[in-house]
DNA sequence: ACAGTTTGTCAAGCATTTTTGACATATTAT
DNA sequence: ATAATATGTCAAAAATGCTTGACAAACTGT
């Protein structure tokens, strides 16, 4: 799976760790890390969740042109 | 959790059937209509292959204002 | 009215996400 | 160099997506 550094740069731009992204959807640090680092596939639902914090839209953090898997 | 019109419209598009589409996308044609009637938040994986199938984006088929939960 | 297809729904079980707790490494500042 | 914070990772358990099989209700065409 692939990692999505999408979610650490529009993370950097609002200069918030792992720990406070992952407070602010409410999901582990743990989460947000996997979810980075491309180990699983988050449910819609928390993607919504990301994307809303971080001011993205669905397509600009967790599109991907590859068929994964 | 909001029924999600957007994809049977979508489906209807492509005359698809719940099970044409569940094939398409290698799940269950109970899982397609459990998301269509806004049972369970699929994964994004799940939402991606959808997307592809029938021709549209995350933004398009996805996007919920209202915070779900 | 009838047959065939599509859709909605239920329940039990399997598969994978997510949590919790913990620890090592990396980074940043003093 | 040291302390403090941030990140990467592991393992076991909990939560939930998804499957399988089955059946009733709704829709379509003849």
């Amino acid at each position: 799976m692939a990692r999505n550094i999408r979610i650490k740069v529009a993370r950097a731009e609002k200069d918030m760790t792992q720990g406070e992204l992952a407070a602010r959807v409410n999901v582990s640090r743990q989460t947000v890390n996997a979810i980075e680092q491309g180990e699983y596939n988050p449910t819609i639902k928390l993607c919504r969740a990301i994307c809303r914090v971080l001011g993205k839209t669905l397509d600009e953090l967790f599109w991907e042109d590859d068929d994964e898997k």
